[in-house]
Parts: structure tokens; sequence; C-alpha cells
DNA sequence: GCACACACGTGTACAG
DNA sequence: CTGTACACGTGTGTGC
């Protein structure tokens, strides 16, 4: 029969087997000292439940283990070293969940200060030139020369070194706003293989030092 | 004087002091059944040393736990007591940090949609409004109306009920473009209280219709 | 004095 | 049979 003490209670233990205490049997004398014998017999029952106690501590701890697919109850030596080993491997996966996090906070951040400065660029002052792709092939161009560098810079230059790359000047307006800034609409006509991202690119690396 | 056994490397106890086995001591005969007190000897032993390598685990067990403040070495029982605290401390931790990881991927993945979706929409044929700002209340409008649409809705009707926002319409130009498209240049003058992120929300709920 | 903790020897039960 | 695990009684040390 198991000793299932870990699903008693706890109450501390009232009744004790005097023939069980061979030291006690053994002393001779009975009415003497009494206390002695009391002593005894509560230490001997503060022991038992000192030990009832550990059981059950081993138990809850059981409890709290990863479960094994073995029936058997486990021993309370390998409680200690399945413990012994589970710790770490906690610890172990909160460090690395924990480093994960933090690479994903930064990233998270990051892209949305990416985004923020994407969407503070656009609104306004920005858009010294904006591209807009209206099919394969026709591009429609968006230029605004602030006041001080318009007149710094041949513009017709930049419209010839966009025929160099393969775009064919469709239509073409400006008009110029109150305080003084021109702006360009350019109908662009591309060559099928120019692949728009590419072109961007280099009517931005074109455009840039305006 | 503590018995730091944990610190001992574990060798099977050899030397056992026979003085301390009242058994063997009171047992009379001597040269008779030398193998009974070989056993009980052995089995002492035994047993000394598993109570041996418990207190290791114990002591390996009190390493990995969160150091304590106390200089005084915990007992065997409080350190049970202890990872019973601990172990649901770290499983928590877990589950938090991982749920947590979860939403933080979640959120990464349609952040990175939403890019997607955003920059694979700029290239081309989406441009049917584009807003750049100029300036605080200088908004340059772009429009590309398709060749089917631009006949059946009143573009002037959107014009006026720009003017009701508070936007004034400076100067515009317009063109055609080979197959038929329409395309408007706009610039408008904004009332300076109004704020481009709403202003382009406007916009763009106005112009959805095209 | 008392509660607690620890180590020990011992008997018993169970699995290899 | 041997090793392992467990509970028990007991002696001892320590801190409140």
């Amino acid at each position: 029969m198991e000793p299932f003490y870990q699903f008693s209670s706890l109450q501390p233990s009232q009744q004790v087997k005097l023939e069980s205490c061979p030291t006690l049997l053994s002393a001779g004398v009975v009415g003497d000292d009494i206390t002695a014998m009391d002593k005894k017999l509560k230490h001997n029952a503060n022991e038992r439940d000192r030990r009832r106690k550990i059981n059950s501590l081993y138990y809850s701890l059981r409890c709290l283990l990863p479960p094994t697919d073995s029936m058997k109850r486990m021993s309370n030596p390998s409680t200690i070293s399945k413990a012994l080993k589970y710790i770490p491997e906690l610890q172990q996966q909160v460090e690395g969940l924990r480093r994960r996090k933090e690479g994903l906070v930064t990233k998270l951040n990051e892209e949305n200060l990416k985004q923020i400065r994407k969407n503070n660029k656009e609104p306004w002052m920005s858009s010294l030139c904006a591209v807009n792709w209206l099919s394969e092939t026709e591009a429609l161009l968006q230029i605004a020369l602030e006041e001080q560098t318009h007149t710094q810079l041949p513009f017709s230059q930049i419209l010839l070194s966009l025929e160099d790359d393969g775009l064919l000047l469709s239509t073409a307006s400006s008009f110029r706003s109150s305080n003084g800034s021109l702006f360009f609409t350019l109908l662009l006509q591309a060559k099928a293989n120019i692949l728009p991202r590419v072109l961007q690119e280099i009517l931005n690396k074109k455009l840039k030092p305006l």
C-alpha cells in the first residue's frame, strides 16, 4: 500500500502507535518521567508532520512539472531532477522570447518611424518631383521648383536627359504660383521595357540637385 | 557544524563508524552470520548515499532559483517551496511573452501587408487623384479621369464642392492623353485652419465615385 | 523552552 | 537477489 500522504489534508497526526517506539518501550520506568516520554512522542509526531509537509510539497511540485507519459508516480528524487531540468528550460524560453520580442519591437518601431517619415514627407513641400504612372507606358510627372532655385538650373537639360533615358515628352503645362514657384506637369511616354520602379529611381536621382 | 554534503563529490561513503550502529553492536554473535552484518552495513551506506544524492539535488535546485537576499542557506523544504512559487512565475512569463510576440508578429505582418498593398498601388493606374501639399495653404491636386468615366460625371460640381470645403481654385490646367483620358492639374489655396490630412481624406472621399 | 531542520540507522515494499 | 525508494524513530544542532 502506498502512503498517499500528499492527498491528506495535512492535519497534525494525532494517533501514535506506541508499539512502534522501541526506546519508549525499552525504558523500564513508566511513571517516573512521563514528561520525557511526552516529549519524545511529540518529537516523533513533529517529525512525522514535517515529512508529511515535505511530501505534500513534492506532490505540488510534481503537478507543476510537464506531464510525463508514465502512469507511475514519479519518485521524490526524480521529481527534483525533473524540476532541475525544467527550470533552465523555462528560463531559456523566457530569454529567447524576450530577445525575439525585443527584436520585433525595434523592427516595428523603425517600421513606424519610416512610415511616419514618409507620411511627414508626403503632405507638403516635399513634392519637388512626383511621378504617377497611368499605364505601363504613360507617366504623369509633376515638378515643383522653388522660387530660389528655378532660375539657376537649366530645366530644358532635364527634359533632354529624360529623352536620353527613353522618355518622350508628350504634353506639358506649367504655371507660376503666387509666391513665384514654378510648377510643371509633364505627360511622358516611356518605352515599354523600362520598369516603372527603376525609372522612378532615375527621375529621383536626376531631379535631386533641384 | 553544518554538513555541507552538497559540496562533496558524491563518492560513495566508504568509511562507516561501527559504533553508530546500535543493532549491530547489540547483536551478541559476531562470527556467526557475518553476511547479515555486511548486508546491514551496505544498506546503511546505500541509504547514506541516497540522502547525499538528494541533498546534492537540493543544492543544484537552490542554485537555479532566483537569488535571495538572505545570507543564510535555504532549508530543503523552503527550497521546494521557493521552486513551487518560481516555476509558475516562469510559466506565466513564457505565456505572456508568447502572447505579446504573437501580437507583434501579426501587427508587423499586417503592417507589411499594408505597405505592400500601398507600394503595389502606387506605381501606376492608381493615381486617379493625387494631392501634393506645397505649403500649409497650397496644394497641387492632380486628377486623372479614364476615358469611360470622364464624360459621365459633372466635373465642375467637384470643383464647386471643393470650394464649399474651403479650397479655392487658384490655377488649373488640363490636357488629354492619346487614349482620350483627361488630366487636370489644379493649384488649390486652402484655408489655414484646414488640416492637410483631414483634407486629403475629404478629397479622397469626394473623388471616390470617379 | 520550543519549533524546526538535518542526518542517521532500520524495516519494508517493489521493480530490475 | 540487488538496488531503489519510502517512512519511521531518534539524536543533535540552531534560532527565536
